[in-house]
DNA sequence: GCCAACGTTGGC
DNA sequence: GCCAACGTTGGC
C-alpha cells in the first residue's frame, strides 16, 4: 500500500465537499509530474487531503483510492475549465482516479507545525511547494496522523 | 492580493 | 535544444 498527499484549494473542493460526495473524482491536474503520481495510485492507497491557499495551509484528513486512474474526461470537453485540446480520447494525456472520504482529523495539522518537525523536513510538501499530488512514506503518513488526533484502528493503517 | 518559484510554450 | 516570455501555484 502507498501514502499519498492530495492539495485541493477549499474554496475549490474541500474535505467536506468530499464527505458530502462520498466518493469524488480527482479531476482537473494539467501537471506531467502530478499526473505520474496519479496514475501510480492503487485502490486501497491512503491520502491525506490538504487545503492549500487556506490560512494556515493544512492537512484535513483522510481519503481512500477507491479507483485507479482512468483518462480524465474534463480534458475532452471544450466547455470545461481543464479542457485541453492536445488530450486525444484515443490517446489521453490527464487521468484521474476515483477518492473516497475516509475522515476528519479531531485537529488539522498545519504546514507551520508540520516545518517545526525535524523528521518530517524531507516531505514533498516542504520542499516542492508546487507539486499538487505527492507521494508520502507510511513513516511521514503515521506521524501526521498522529499530529491529528487521529486514533488509529487496532492493526494500523491497513485497517482504516 | 502580491510575488517567488516553478512549469510550459514557442521562436529561433 | 536553448532560453525568453508567459502562465500557474501556493505561501505569506
Amino acid at each position: 500500500m502507498k501514502y499519498w498527499l492530495l492539495k485541493s484549494e477549499p474554496d475549490v473542493y474541500s474535505l467536506d465537499d468530499l464527505k458530502t460526495e462520498g466518493t469524488g473524482h480527482w479531476d482537473g491536474v494539467r501537471n506531467y509530474q502530478a499526473r505520474n503520481n496519479l496514475q501510480a495510485m492503487k485502490k486501497g492507497d491512503l491520502g491525506l487531503f490538504y487545503h492549500s491557499r487556506s490560512n494556515p495551509p493544512h492537512v484535513a484528513g483522510l481519503c481512500k483510492i477507491t479507483k485507479k486512474a482512468y483518462p480524465d474526461p474534463t480534458a475532452f470537453d471544450p466547455k470545461e475549465k481543464y479542457y485541453d485540446p492536445k488530450s486525444d480520447p484515443d490517446n489521453p494525456r490527464w487521468f484521474c482516479p476515483d477518492v473516497s472520504y475516509l475522515c476528519h482529523f479531531p485537529e488539522i495539522v498545519t504546514l507551520p507545525a508540520i516545518k517545526e518537525v525535524k523528521s518530517l523536513s524531507d516531505m514533498v510538501l516542504v520542499n516542492n511547494t508546487r507539486l499538487s499530488v505527492q507521494p508520502v512514506t507510511a513513516s511521514e503518513f503515521r506521524k501526521i496522523c498522529k499530529m491529528g488526533g487521529l486514533e488509529l484502528p487496532p492493526g494500523g493503517l491497513k485497517n482504516l
